[in-house]
DNA sequence: GCTATTTCCCGAAACGTTTTGGCTCGCGTG
DNA sequence: CACGCGAGCCAAAACGTTTCGGGAAATAGC
């Protein structure tokens, strides 16, 4: 015992930062520790002489509690990660917002990840999230990333898909997104409405699942014009302006210019942007441009980009909700949760030349 | 003690997921939990046997180590958190980024604040990373947060502050940024040099720091060319897309139209150009437009901006790292660190017209 | 063969909470 | 007066780690 009381000491003078606990506050308020904890949770019976000594001798020490004791003891951290593909790509940064704003209200705390679209980097962070034993986790998996890997690393956390969802069989409690197909398709019908014939598609990678929805979707509207898709004017990037630019460039410098091109993500039409003006091609008149994902600098572009637009912030919130209510367990929305699609038409697209 | 043991056995039953315990690893390795520990963080003896034993166990049972347990007992978390205004500002995207990425190399993790540039939320982020016993923060403050209130609720825990800097003394280990006073000043000399007299000026909250340095630069340029600042043509924002349509407006519109306007971020030069493409006047010819820093996707505005780049993500890494060599005790770059910005010529300036 | 040293392993304490059960008053009730 | 009861408080156990001191067995030194 005397021994032990020699250890707590240099371990105490070990640290040169000492935070100060609840044991401190108890003494100083002359408190057991126990009723300083009833205290802080304001719970159970103090009489409130005693809870009035607490508080000041709290205000006083500037006592903070201890989450990860608090953690360790509750077996559970009242918080929850999120982790999205990409941060300086606007729809995440709203869906991030979304699941905060949502956790908050439901005094959750959430945590932030940026996978980079690398299923490395996600690796990283879902393990860390583990090891901090959030309660759950809502989750944009990386391209790379199939289901099954990260539900080996993740344990049984509960997990809801947003935006992207896995393509293997994997166990969650929840998903969100849109309805991808029928937004791509009318998106699509919108460019046929036009007049357009041969429309390019820019696409992201297949293993995320949206992707090829939205494919999918595109292919569909065609088929119900009568319109056979040719393959040759469907690429496949990697949801980013690197690949967006590239495509374009195979697209529009090609054998048959489309005389429209979709890009199926955001970053791949501003890529394409980029491409179509460093051609020196007019938009819309030469080329007509649709996206997907608004962004608030969109009207700024010229021409004004028009897009098929996610509520990312919905989704985001949804995702948050679905999660937090399993946690909880209380029942929830129905969970293929898809939210509406709103085509945003601007000054991007116009009818084709004849020639 | 048998009463112990049955608590805690009901313990066990009460939550239904149940996370698996080096305890168990133990158990299934026929090793004493010392002896696992020891082999999870590979120091001290274990024979090539016991540990391939443990390895073993580990995998099989998917054993995660528990940092809440581990931070307690270590007094340490190994993570620090970085708190800043504006997630959809790109620039603060890269900051973090870059303060990821060298916290990664040094094996710290970072957890994310997004304060909306708003005290009330960067309170609570830095609460909650102050609960969560991260090791130090690097702070970009809201602008409405003056240094002390923070420091209150941060206790001692080392910060260092990027980009911005508190305005009132505060106590921090390490600053990193740019000189902003400089950085406007060869701005503004360009601005002259093209021929413009009359510029106007929006800036953003004067309790950032940065934004009076900025201001200071410009009208320290100004006057090394004898030129008396005209103190109409400099507006107060707030650092957001609406404040600059909003000052560009008034600008634009006010009784002497300036030849040229000088934004102080870039969120409210794209306010800036908003406004401007509105009233319909062409940029440059009519209006020169200059930004500070750079985003990606800053080529594809017509025009072209032209921006003082600051060196965002460097400034992440540089923090990031000034704060862990902190914490690490070891000595580090020399404190107030000024990295090199950089003016980018694109396309929104040029002389002003002959009038 | 006896001791000194190394090698390998383990028990127990501690980190800062929350919760449970129990203790002590003081008071009303029969 | 005995008794129960509720209000107010507390001691101690537990959560899952790491570390420290020490012990047993094997090895080396003489």
């Amino acid at each position: 015992m005397s021994k032990a009381r020699i250890n707590g000491l240099r371990w105490k003078r070990k640290r040169a930062k000492h935070h100060v606990t609840i044991r401190e506050v108890a003494k100083a308020a002359r408190a057991s520790v126990s009723t300083v904890s009833a205290a802080v949770n304001n719970s159970d019976y103090v009489s409130p002489n005693m809870r009035s000594r607490i508080e000041e001798a709290i205000k006083a020490l500037r006592y903070r509690p201890n989450d990860l004791a608090r953690g360790l003891r509750l077996q559970t951290t009242h918080s929850i990660a999120i982790v999205v593909p990409d941060l300086s790509n606007n729809f995440y940064i709203e869906l991030v917002r979304g699941a905060k704003d949502y956790s908050a209200s439901a005094n959750y705390t959430v945590l932030i990840g940026d996978s980079r679209d690398n299923w490395e980097e996600e690796r990283n962070y879902l393990d860390s999230f583990h090891r901090r034993r959030v309660d759950g986790v809502v989750r944009v998996p990386a391209v790379n990333a199939a289901g099954g890997k990260a539900r080996s690393i993740l344990g049984n956390l509960p997990v809801v898909y947003a935006d992207r969802h896995p393509l293997v069989r994997d166990s969650y409690v929840g998903r969100v997104g849109v309805d991808n197909a029928r937004a791509a398709e009318s998106a699509t019908r919108y460019l046929l409405s036009l007049g357009h014939r041969h429309i390019g598609v820019i696409t992201g990678d297949p293993s995320s699942g949206t992707s090829v929805d939205r494919v999918e979707g595109f292919t569909r509207a065609l088929r119900s014009a009568k319109i056979r898709p040719d393959r040759s004017l469907i690429h496949t990037g990697h949801n980013d302006m690197e690949s967006g630019h590239f495509h374009a460039m195979q697209l529009l410098t090609g054998a048959r210019r489309p005389t429209a091109i979709f890009c199926t993500n955001n970053m791949m039409a501003l890529g394409a942007l980029a491409a179509i003006q460093e051609i020196g091609l007019a938009c819309p008149q030469d080329i007509s441009l649709l996206g997907f994902d608004d962004f608030y600098w969109a009207t700024l572009l010229r021409p004004r980009l028009t897009v098929v637009r996610q509520p990312a912030r919905e989704i985001g919130m949804l995702a948050a909700r679905l999660l937090i209510d399993h946690i909880d367990g209380r029942p929830s929305v129905p969970s293929p949760a898809l939210l509406e699609t709103q085509l945003i038409v601007r000054d991007s697209c116009c009818p084709p030349k004849k020639e």
